[in-house]
This record gives C-alpha cells, structure tokens and sequence, in this order.
DNA sequence: ATCGCACACGTTATAGCATAACGCAATTGA
DNA sequence: TCAATTGCGTTATGCTATAACGTGTGCGAT
C-alpha cells in the first residue's frame, strides 16, 4: 500500500506526528490540532487509521501511542516486521527491521499453518542516555 | 520472581483466567468475579499485576487482554521472551518461545547499549482453523 | 446531466480500559 | 508496642477508542 495524497486532516496529523520527539497519543495529537479545528478523537482517529495504513506511522500497541515512521520516503511496509524500542524514560523510540527475526517469526507460522496478519514486536526499557 | 502463595483475590483471578480458553480483558474478569463478591475493577487489576509479577499470566498488549500461562509450573520468565500467536477470529492464542529470536534482539540491544526491561511479541492473524 | 457510489468530514454520545486517592485491617519483625 | 508493609474495599476520575448519525464533494456510468 503505497500512499496517496493525504487529506488535509490526515496531513496535519501527520505533521505533528513528524515534528514530535516521540510517540503520542490520539489524544495529544488532538490538542495539538484545536488551533487548526479539530474538535473530536474521531477526526484524529480517522487520519491515523489512514496513515497507518499507507504504513507511513505506526502504532505503539504496548503504551497506546503513534510515531512517524522513521523512513516515510520508503515503503515501509516492505521491509519486513518493524521493531521498536522504547525508551521508558525519556519516550524516544527507535524503528528497527531484522530479517532473521522474521524469518523465525515465519517458520513458526508456517510450522502452525497461522496466517499472520500483522506483528508487533516493542522492547520496552531505558536508552544508553538514560540507563547511565 | 516465583509465585508465592496466592491471597484470596489473586487465586480467584487466576481460576478465571484458567478456565477461560482464551483471553480476557481486565472487566469481563470483574463480571464472572462479581457473585464472589468483586465490585471494581481495582480488584482484578491489583490481582492481575501480582499475577503478572509471579509471571503466571501474560497480558496481551496488542488487545488489553490477559491470559493465564500456558505452563505455570514453570518459572516463565525464565525462558526468554515470550512470544504469543493470537487468532483474531476464535480468540484462540498459542504461546511460544524462540531462542533464536531472543538472540537477535539481545544482539540489536547490546549494540545500542538498549537496556532492555521487558518486550513483546504478538502475531495477530488466523489460526489454521478459522483460516481454512 | 443526474444518479449512484465512495469517501472524507463533523458532531454527539457512549463504550471500554486503567488508575488516583482515601481509609481500614491484618501481618510481621525490630 | 510500634512502625512498616501488604492486601483490600470504595468512590471518583481519567484516558483510549468507537458507534451512529448526517453533510458535502468528487466522479464514473448510464
């Protein structure tokens, strides 16, 4: 899924996202749009249901936040499981792909005829800065 | 961390999730719990985050639901990560654990000097049932 | 052209998940 | 005995997400 032009909605949402230094939540994201109108979640909801599926952010599933993907201009859809780290400290989150890891993940589907519609995988801890 | 002996709440919690043949959010715990005299959901959660802490159950992060672990005898967090296959038809979900992906992800960690406090792994898909 | 359809949008209301803050009781160990 | 810890119960609240309704706009098919 490659992305189209983004609404207007989808666009502001998309660039609070990408200005952030971190993850935010659906509602954070809202407050950071009153200036520009948006008045409810489902405005925001709707936009990041859309964004997530151009596959240009994604969705923190273990602290109910969203992130710019750290490489929009590819398609990030593409490169396999997208992992995180999360820094509990000071929130910054670092995307990373490994393909061994993949390929493990999808022996064991394939060893459990499971068909694996979308994976999460999120280390959560303490980033070099902030472990010290 | 091994589970000591359980207090009344926490052994009722944990029947629940037992007996349940798959996951279960934190309020449709407090229902079944109701007729023993639970009341809010305070009770399932202090439970829960003991049972956690005994590694006896899992929380799913990817649907904010728990689930007891599949082999409680054992001391669970003693093997590594675990990894959960969640079918989003029947609800069903498989728990797995895989020392060739915890390896690689130990690896990512220690090259970004990532202390890493806890991670989750969870594949939402189909089992070979509902996937038929 | 205009009808029908798909889609984005706005609004109100509600559902679902989780914790704060208070106080009480029982246990333990110095 | 006193202080510290832990579990428990209750009320209130906050955070996360979606249901259901209606509007407007663009666009292709007839």
């Amino acid at each position: 899924m490659n992305a189209p032009a983004l609404t207007k909605n989808q666009a502001l949402v998309f660039e609070v996202l990408e200005k952030a230094d971190g993850p935010l939540s659906a509602y954070t994201i809202l407050d950071r749009l009153r200036d520009h109108g948006f008045r409810a979640p489902l405005q925001v909801y709707r936009a990041l249901e859309k964004l997530l599926e151009y596959g240009v952010v994604h969705r923190l599933e273990s602290i109910n936040a969203f992130v710019a993907c750290a490489h929009p201009d590819q398609n990030c859809h593409s490169h396999g499981i997208v992992a995180f780290a999360i820094c509990e400290s000071c929130g910054h989150v670092m995307e990373f792909h490994d393909h061994e890891v993949d390929h493990r993940l999808m022996d064991w589907t394939r060893g459990k005829k499971f068909k694996a519609e979308k994976t999460t995988i999120e280390i959560r801890g303490l980033c070099e800065a902030c472990a010290a």
